[in-house]
DNA sequence: TCATATTCATTTCAAATGAAATGATTGTCA
DNA sequence: TGACAATCATTTCATTTGAAATGAATATGA
């Protein structure tokens, strides 16, 4: 990891190279995929069960009476992706799917009893392993990191023209 | 987005239901793929690049003489991934490839006159893009959350058992 | 020096991904 | 009421992805 080379940029040019470093949403892909992949390690063999499963998972603990597409415009996944791990998980045993009933388009979501029991497992994991990372932040260094990811994301939201709603 | 039922987790259990909204490999994630999502909106059609080609090319800024594996190393993106980003580069006409001579196992990547040329115009909106989120913040934060986010690399580097080097 | 291990970049191949199509249901409004 | 639009979950299909295999080059060490 810490190369010998020192790492002036030596680029001049016109465009005074960006500094990648210190670009966030670079700093930001790095960050998510290394807290991904290593809390993945944790989970992923032991319990078999891929990220997007995961997600599902947790999410259903927050809410139940939930739908695929609440899970998706939630959680950031694809809605195929997440047809999927539902598919998955139900194969499973450990999420059930109903015909809500007030409106028959939407799937009605819920874990069952071993995908509690699961839920509680990965949950407990997680908030573990964050707990072993947080342990080298200053103090209130957590919270404040997510009042900026609001504040960015918000920003995100706002910039894009209204038109293209997604 | 702004739904009625009220969030409060009427999730009991034992588990007690972890708080995905403060879950920061969630917000991490959530963040980086907005972040992304909201660059790549700004370059993808007009200059028909993808986000690994991005990556391959800002790279290709910082420093000279500089192999694939110097690049996937960096940046996080597969061996793999990155020899196809170099490719499709390479066909365009934006990077050169050479054999280092030096050791003829590597390959000596650079960017060409248009190479540089385009990247300069990536970056120059690239850094527009920042400063325009980054006006939604208060002043120091931007760099505070640079040094939680290095802590926080260091963090999961040193948590996993120095066996497994990846 | 020679055999073996290691390191690169690339390719292969199976699996994951996501945009668009589909089918079923509900909402709209004339 | 009835035609048309919109919404939801799923499926389809072409593309992307990455783990492992490959082939070429270099390093190691007996």
């Amino acid at each position: 990891m810490s190369e010998s080379s020192s790492m002036k940029a030596q680029q001049a040019g016109e465009g005074a190279a960006l500094a990648l470093d210190a670009f966030l949403p670079y700093r930001a892909a790095r960050l998510a995929t290394a807290l991904s992949r290593a809390l993945a390690a944790q989970y992923e063999q032991r319990y078999d069960i891929s990220v997007a499963e995961w997600r599902v998972l947790v999410h259903l603990t927050q809410q139940t009476e939930i739908s695929v597409r609440d899970i998706f415009t939630r959680v950031d996944m694809d809605r195929a992706r997440v047809t999927r791990a539902v598919q998955r998980l139900a194969g499973r045993g450990y999420v059930s799917k109903l015909v809500n009933q007030n409106d028959r388009r939407l799937v009605k979501l819920a874990l069952t009893t071993s995908g509690t029991a699961l839920a509680s497992e990965l949950s407990a994991l997680a908030a573990g392993f964050e707990a072993e990372i947080m342990a080298a932040l200053p103090a209130g260094a957590r919270d404040e990191m997510l009042v900026q990811f609001d504040l960015i994301e918000a920003a995100i939201d706002a910039s894009r023209l209204p038109a293209d709603k997604k």
